[in-house]
RNA sequence: GGUGGGUUAUCCAAGUGGCUAAAGGAUGUUGACUGUAAAUCAAUCGGGCUCCGCCCUUCGAUGGUUCGAAUCCAUCACCCACCA
């Protein structure tokens, strides 16, 4: 294959609310670079206020990519994620310009590490067949089958989570194979980005600071018009793409929407999910992502500071 | 001023004499994670310990009844409703 030095990857992640788009922007700047977000919701067209999306003037400073290329009905994962961003990684290598991946959708962000999903043809119809079964026996019901199809055991399947289950059941009537083979074959496969040398580098900030910084952020979102432009995304079938109606500000935005959450309570609730969704995204990238540089915004001023020097 | 209703742990809210440190929910904390991932799921959630058990402090306040009270009685405080 080629000899050569493994092309780098710069990626900078942070939970939301750090300020990663500032830091990523002068980065990118100053090291001819162009972004890649790595973010599950910025794909989606119109999902603008919502996600702190890079302002239009944000993103003429710096060529970005996977902003806006999906429709908010339309549905999008990790697999078309990890295409697309390692064909954009290839173009912008090619055009020999630097590449920075920014965003902090942890389970995204797994795919620069490894592989973070099979290739398992997913049968037309399947899915919904067993998703029916879930809803009438449940997911013991589920369970028992897939017990019946491995006999050597479930590995470490949680079988108490539907989604899970229903995603082992597909696999196994998909190959007609057992859970515990699919899995170890799983582990030796490599991630899509095997031969780049990434380096990561996730901002942080305290608790505290972090929780006021959400705060005035919220509000901002709020007076910028956040409920327009969900009961504009209402209509354009926003609620017919679960991740999509799910994502913070927009769920609870719905339920006002709904009658069901009255404005006066509409901030509390978005800050109450902002700041569970910081936790657990901490929690993602000390568990889930290799060791890697954590940095204080509030203690450095030197966009260089973030990676190791650039060669 | 009168009558009735209420005051439970971070919040909401069950519980009307022992099986109650006290149901349930939310929040919080910790964690799991192969294609919905800002999702889904789990554990934990008064305090302390030698932590499959033990100790301490809780159910507005004080005092009482009882072998035993969040649960019964009295007084006080605050809140709500209706009547003056």
């Amino acid at each position: 294959m080629n000899a050569g030095p493994r092309p780098k990857l710069h990626v900078l992640t942070g939970c939301t609310g750090v300020g990663k788009t500032e830091w990523a922007l002068r980065w990118a700047e100053e090291n001819d670079a162009e972004i890649v977000s790595c973010d599950s919701l910025l794909v989606y067209r119109g999902m603008d206020i919502g996600t702190a999306k890079p302002t239009a003037a944000e993103l003429a400073r710096v060529p970005h990519h996977l902003i806006d290329v999906a429709d908010v009905s339309e549905r999008y994962d990790v697999t078309r994620y990890t295409a697309a961003a390692l064909s954009a990684v290839r173009d912008i290598l090619a055009r020999r310009r630097r590449v920075l991946v920014a965003g902090g959708s942890g389970f995204y962000l797994k795919a620069y590490f490894g592989a973070v999903a099979d290739e398992i043809e997913s049968v037309p119809g399947l899915r919904e067949k067993i998703e029916a079964r879930l809803e009438r026996e449940g997911v013991e019901a589920l369970v028992v089958e897939l017990s019946r199809l491995n006999p050597a055991g479930l590995g470490a399947l949680d079988t108490r989570n539907p989604r899970r289950v229903v995603r082992a059941l597909e696999r196994c009537l998909a190959t007609g194979r057992p859970l515990v083979e699919l899995a170890s074959e799983f582990k030796m496969r490599p991630g899509a980005f095997h031969g780049y040398d990434v380096e990561l580098t996730e901002l942080a900030r305290e608790p505290v600071v972090l929780a006021k910084r959400m705060e005035q952020r919220i509000g901002v979102m709020l007076a910028a018009g956040l409920v327009e432009e969900v009961a504009r995304l209402d209509r354009a079938g926003l609620r017919a793409n679960p991740s999509a109606a799910c994502a913070i500000g927009y769920r609870e935005t719905l339920d006002h929407l709904d009658g069901k959450l009255p404005a006066s309570e509409l901030a509390a609730a978005i800050l109450a999910n902002t700041r569970a969704l910081a936790r657990k995204q901490r929690t993602w990238f000390r568990t889930q992502l290799p060791a890697h540089r954590v940095i204080d915004a509030e203690k450095f001023a030197n966009a260089a500071e973030l990676f190791g020097p650039v060669s």
